[in-house]
DNA sequence: AGCAGTTAGTTTGTACCTCGCACAAACTTA
DNA sequence: TAAGTTTGTGCGAGGTACAAACTAACTGCT
């Protein structure tokens, strides 16, 4: 039998495979599963289990992920000797009767991790315990147009500051920064805001000065990791973490994954079009997102309408005006809530995640500004019978969600959490 | 040591986990990979790396998996023993000297896969070997308002038809279907151009009537796949499959999988908002893509314009058109594509998965339609350096790679593969 | 107090999978 | 004809998960 080199049935124009390397190892797009492989996925993911749980005994580690008991124990056993995890005390079961659980947990003693948080004019850095504490935060301010030696020098002086505090080298040190952001080549992109640190290559920088795993994301997937470790995102399998602000971004959990595009690309919400047409962006195109549901867009709006102190005005001020009555507020919040339902509409129609946490601005309205979104949403998209929408909003200090989500990324690549 | 039940760092307001069971074996959300799954694993991974690359001898198939040779010896033989695949003669090797490599590939003469392509008004069957040859077409009409025995009584006829020309009893059935499909339950939730179909539990039908595994999704999701296997999209990695018509969808195919939401939802691209408060769409919302962009669209457009016999307006003809010098036409061409464009744009904001494959009408518009969408597109969307974005048209007629695509998810789902 | 019943965690042996090594087979080149 | 190269196949080693059987610890009933 003979087999043509190139099936005669396999049609289309574009060249099969070879255009995208892909990030395997080897040039192929097939990687096959080795036994030894196996050991590590499998011990990230009881690592996975504890992150989403909490601390979880033996027994009940082996029914979540359906595995043997003694599978569980092989699996611990060297993690609690190397002491990264630790056994506690004997918890009174839920059940009756038995040998009481030892739930296990990480150590809270265990190396830690390095956290930088980048904005537009400001550095935070702090580490993070893998029980999720965080710990000697640190602050500075830089020239967001000023000289990239000088950012290095304050970038470096902060962490410094930070990673001396620890008992034990870090394991890693994540990084999450505005802008667009090359993950895969560890490189800074652009920052609209911060022109300084346009095609800094700070992985590469870091990685140099402080010999350590670095690890580089944009905020919007920062947010998402820090949701899924420590927020409303804990244990789910898909939701979308959605940020407003001066700009608007996204980041997507996927089938129990961060989804990362070719370069960490994706999420680029704001500059989806929802508006044929519509009002000139930043960005030279029309109609974009951003230009209806981010804070220029409503400081305008409050301009024009007359508020008070227009460019101050936020959603967390006008859910109090609101509150307090204001006709105005009500519905000029209702017009921004609704104009940011459009793009969670527009997600949901696409990848029916069902699950959004909000952040950045809209977060600040909480519990009030979550449900006129919910009611947006719910009005706006086409749905399934039974499907319900989950709209939160993460109250937690962005700060701390984005800085905890940046030490995340370091355990996701350094642990091998998912295959 | 005691730990508190829960962690006073876990703030937000959902409760963790516990919503959706997902689609796990267990109830858990994490699942270790087991000893025995990982031989299945890697069994559908092989044949995965021959659909993707054609006939590979088992060295190439080795070095394509960065695994040994020996490993797809011991995986291959009992397939070929099994009569899956069959050896070829070996073939004059590119590389100079050694011994003839002896490709491997799927045997014409293996079961076969039932394909069924179900559009408002038609059913078409067929055979499709692994090969990918489509054998034993049979095409039938049913009253899309009428009575639901009459349409299974139909179906069962004409599918019957096709299966009893396999030689063998074929691996399952595939069915791809217009309308809004649940996947996991296996039933049609609702057609807007055919009632008769509404609720109907067609997995079941068929799965009692033929004995046979069954699965159903929707149809483009079985353009994805079929695209996939033997289209633009074969060995790809991330794509889309974009299908224009009456109405619009889409399916992703993303990091080497096909995006399947809850319940098989997702890709209900058509209800997107490209303009927010604009015409009124079917589903009773506004200014959903579907308003620009669909042939109901063009159609009106073309009346507005004075085009002759504009209910019969295609992409094809408008190119064709064109082409012969109308620039009327023209414009109306430009304007068809743009709006096509700006939800592929919206697209790739999102998704960033840089590759799109188009059916339906715009396909009909060949080469010329793809490339002033991928202008289009170009202009529209917000690069990063160095990115490309492929538009291309799968040429081949619509039912061949729905009705391949429709086979191949009952590989996908049969055999592990992760078509 | 004592025993049955139940659950947690461990020990031991088994089955399975991939890998590296060695080797035969088959072909090219000089 | 000999050397070199590549393909494909046994065989043992190493690693992993699983099942069965065991010990430990606690509850509840008699």
């Amino acid at each position: 039998m003979k087999f043509e080199s190139q099936p005669s049935y396999s049609l289309g124009q574009r060249s099969p495979a070879s255009r995208e390397v892909a990030a395997g190892e080897n040039g192929g797009n097939v990687t096959l599963v080795s036994q030894s492989a196996l050991g590590a996925i499998n011990r990230g993911r009881v690592l996975q289990a504890l992150y989403d749980n909490g601390p979880k005994s033996r027994a009940d580690l082996a029914r979540l992920a359906g595995v043997n008991r003694t599978t569980i124990t092989g699996i611990v056993q060297p993690m609690i000797e190397d002491q990264l995890l630790v056994e506690g005390d004997a918890s009174p079961s839920d059940v009756k009767g038995g040998k009481p659980a030892r739930p296990l947990y990480f150590n809270p003693d265990a190396p830690m991790l390095g956290a930088v948080l980048l904005l537009p004019g400001t550095i935070q850095t702090c580490l993070v315990a893998l029980t999720g504490e965080i710990k000697a935060v640190a602050k500075a301010e830089f020239d967001t147009h000023g000289d990239t030696e000088a950012f290095i020098a304050v970038m470096t002086e902060t962490l410094t500051a930070t990673l001396s505090q620890a008992q034990q080298a870090p394991f890693g040190i994540g990084v999450a920064s505005a802008g667009m952001i090359d993950s895969d080549n560890g490189t800074i992109l652009t920052v609209n805001l911060a022109p300084v640190l346009t095609g800094l290559p700070l992985v590469a920088i870091l990685q140099e000065r402080f010999s350590l795993p670095v690890v580089i994301d944009h905020h919007p997937r920062a947010l998402l990791v820090g949701d899924r470790w420590f927020g409303p995102g804990r244990g789910q399998q898909n939701f979308a973490a959605v940020y407003t602000g001066e700009v608007l971004g996204g980041a997507f959990f996927i089938d129990g994954k961060v989804y990362r595009g070719l370069a960490g690309s994706g999420g680029e919400l704001g500059h989806s079009v929802v508006q044929i047409d519509g009002a000139l962006c930043n960005c030279g195109k029309h109609g974009c997102w951003e230009t209806v549901a981010a804070l220029p867009w409503l400081r305008k709006q409050a301009a024009r309408l007359s508020f008070p102190h227009p460019k101050s005005v936020t959603c967390a001020r006008l859910v109090k005006e609101a509150d307090e009555g204001s006709k105005a507020a009500e519905e000029l919040l209702d017009r921004y809530t609704r104009n940011v339902a459009f793009g969670i509409v527009n997600l949901q129609q696409t990848l029916s995640l069902n699950s959004y946490v909000l952040h950045g601005d809209v977060a600040g309205g909480g519990l009030k500004a979550a449900e006129l979104i919910r009611q947006h949403v719910e009005q706006l998209v086409v749905k399934r019978p039974g499907q319900e929408i989950s709209i939160t909003v993460n109250g937690i200090g962005e700060g701390h969600t984005a800085l905890r989500g940046a030490a995340g990324l370091v355990l996701s690549s350094h642990l091998k959490l998912v295959i």
